[in-house]
DNA sequence: AATACATATATAACTTATTACATATATTTC
DNA sequence: GAAATATATGTAATAAGTTATATATGTATT
């Protein structure tokens, strides 16, 4: 999996702007794949010189002018392939998990501190995840695979988020306040 | 936080070569933080070159020649310093939701598939880190912080792959088979 | 004897990602 | 009226990470 193929998904569904790209992917894939914008604007291009998307410019009088990207034919095989090929090898990085590995010098106070700060981050975003989805819809996969599918990792995010808040609350218990 | 912290970390409690310091990361830091040898290589050249680790050579007759690193005074203050000054943004790259999030085209069956073999991996992973650790110890965290939290980590690590486990097993549930 | 695997180190070429810089307008808030 | 924020696009410099290649030995297996 690489920013290409995430971007190619993206274009397979609606043309986007670069700075569409960039909202779409914070709003969704974002929280468990993250682009910043000039990898993204440096990706696009790139996938244009290999002839994967195409732009049209939209010029606007006053503000900035809009390139608006399209996904090719050529674009549309490479993004199944890749898709077919995923390796699915995850790459997570938890740095609350190695300063914890390290960190014991910096005594309990500390981590009491740290532990309940996470905590307060991690139980926006699990509230910014609920606030997707209010009512789980019963989704048919074998009627509706797409939104199956998009439900279900929003599903896992706050899966994930719960086990998290879980996990730091005990946390806390244990080292007291 | 970063690899030269990680490395600094690891150095902090003995003295290692390059070698040894990819195995222990293999074996403990790397389930949340992973990094190859290059990586590693390069990254303790340019932690001597700043002062911050020292290494000496050791000779070897027959056997490939050892260099084997320790941290420095310099080393120490900077591990200290970033540790306190973590910020926490976690990065986590899960290829498999992302491909959940475009691959409907792939069909109910590659679905089928995909999902029961990324459990397979999954419960494989669950059963090192459960071998890691046969009975959960009783640590005090006020009496051994450092014990404590690097159980923790693990500890954490077991929760994710019961959690992933647990989704995984329901996803197949709803998708059949 | 040959193969495979573990030990041990390292560079080169390449790809990816981050941070800082740079510009420009519209709208909202104080 | 000023300041902040959102929209909108990009480049440059740097840092980080991957893959392939290179060398060399010991031990265990077949």
């Amino acid at each position: 999996m690489d920013l290409q193929t995430v971007i190619l998904g993206f274009l397979n569904d609606e043309p986007l702007t670069g700075y569409e790209l960039s909202k779409r992917m914070d709003a969704s894939v974002g929280f468990y794949w993250h682009a910043t914008h000039p990898q993204i604007y440096t990706t696009l291009k790139s996938l244009a010189k290999e002839g994967l998307v195409d732009f049209a410019m939209e010029y606007q009088s006053g503000a900035p002018n809009k390139k608006i990207y399209t996904i090719t034919g050529a674009g549309r095989e490479i993004l199944l392939r890749n898709l077919q090929n995923e390796t699915l090898k995850d790459e997570i990085k938890i740095p609350l998990l190695v300063t914890m590995f390290f960190g014991s010098e910096l005594g309990l106070q500390h981590w009491q501190e740290l532990f309940s700060s996470y905590l307060n981050v991690q139980k926006t975003v699990l509230n910014q995840y609920q606030s997707m989805c209010k009512s789980p819809p019963k989704i048919d996969p074998k009627k509706d695979l797409k939104e199956f599918l998009r439900y279900k990792t929003l599903d896992f995010g706050i899966g994930y988020q719960k086990f998290l808040i879980r996990w730091l609350e005990n946390m806390l218990k244990e080292i007291g306040e």
